[in-house]
DNA sequence: TTATATATTTAGCCTCGTCTAATTCTCTCC
DNA sequence: GGAGAGAATTAGACGAGGCTAAATATATAA
């Protein structure tokens, strides 16, 4: 089989490719997952070996159709556990990460497909993330509109918040901002500050624009438009 | 902190020492790991340096006080998760050992946590072992008596049964015999068989007296007292 | 087109958990 | 009390994953 380990790589080789389209370099691999080069080298060429990814040296990698199913499989199980802990043990949405992050290598699918099932089969994990089905289909990425490409004055419905950051998710519950919070723009700066008031209260939320971008929103009415 | 594979060792030195009472030799540790001796020397070596254990050379370990507590954690994880999943996830009790002996070593603390207070905090796991506490307090085991100490005609209620065998545990839950079931001793022969009655049932059970000899009951009535 | 900077790979070493083969200790039995 | 038998340990190796330092390939920029 295949180590916790190398399914990590092969999770950290689908996000990255995923997000710049172009074969995954190993200085990226080595920085994602916090060791050396020389190491995400000897890695990658155990995994092309086996054919889960495409290793041209020198040149990066990309998984194989070997490799992406077996990927599929680790984030559903990832977005599922995300999805029970919140839902099902009182988690909150800012601790879930870091235990999904180890189970997600140790249960079985027939426990993801348990799980799923006491959930009536969801379709996204708790920051919004689409969770591949038992057959390991996935939803097509969301419009790639963000936080950070709105007008003053557009209403946005939120879809879709990063999962790896405890204090911002941390932050944007306490404020009241989740997938399918509707809320407003209210003003964008030159410097890179941009305020939300999220539906039906009267708060003011500010992010850096930089945050503002990791988050998806689905526009629904315009001042500009 | 500690390998899955340590806490491995660490949880069958503890089942080992209980059942004989002596020191645990390496030649036992060994035939329960399903690894080779030297391996086993070079392992308890590593879990002395760290005081787990007290290994004398040539004469077996024994677990320290430092070692107990972190097998008492595994365990209840262990239980736990036996019991979570029978009875949120619908897994047969046959099936829980194998997944609860992975999981142990993976699910955090507070994840043991929430699934316990999600059961209501149960004294026992489904197949009839005394869940150890938050603060890890164990309930003494029970009385030593077992089926194969019973005579015909007595009444006894099944109080634990072997966690190992999936085999024999899909038999015995088919033939209605769990935790709390109620058997009447029907027979027992002078080639080792044991033949009992489900209170409230015609149908007979019968069992090799080995396999009654590793099933614990409580004594109710008895015909010869 | 050539020189320099940067990214990547190779070389060699380490720890963990395992193995086989060889050696040494312990125990029993005469 | 000594000879063997049998148990346990030591010696030396291996694969997985990691590291550092050295070598090499690629990219950039003159
Ligand atoms: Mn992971
Ligand atoms: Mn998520
Ligand atoms: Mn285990
Ligand atoms: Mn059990």
């Amino acid at each position: 089989m295949l180590s916790a380990i190398m399914e990590d790589y092969l999770k950290a080789i689908y996000y990255l490719q995923d997000e710049t389209d172009e074969r995954v370099r190993t200085s990226t691999l080595a920085e994602h997952m916090d060791v050396e080069q020389p190491s995400v080298t000897s890695m990658v060429k155990k995994l092309a070996e086996r054919d889960f990814i495409h290793y041209k040296p020198y040149k990066g990698v990309v998984l194989t159709d070997t490799g992406i199913p077996v990927v599929l499989e680790i984030i559903r199980h990832h977005r599922l556990l995300e999805r029970y802990l919140t839902e099902r043990l009182e988690y909150d949405w800012a601790e879930v990460h870091d235990e999904a992050d180890r189970l997600e290598h140790h249960i079985s699918n027939q426990f993801a497909d348990r799980i799923a099932a006491q959930l009536g089969n969801p379709a996204v994990d708790p920051h919004g993330d689409p969770i591949p089905t038992a057959d390991l289909d996935v939803s097509p990425p969301q419009s790639g509109e963000t936080l950070a490409d709105q007008q003053v004055g557009d209403k946005v419905r939120i879809e879709r918040v990063p999962d790896n950051d405890p204090d911002l998710l941390r932050y944007l519950s306490e404020h009241g901002i989740t997938p399918k919070t509707v809320v407003e723009i209210v003003e964008t700066t030159s410097f890179g500050m941009v305020t939300l008031d999220p539906d039906g209260t009267d708060e003011r939320v500010a992010l850096p624009e930089e945050v503002a971008r990791s988050i998806i929103a689905q526009t629904l009415t315009g001042a500009s438009n």
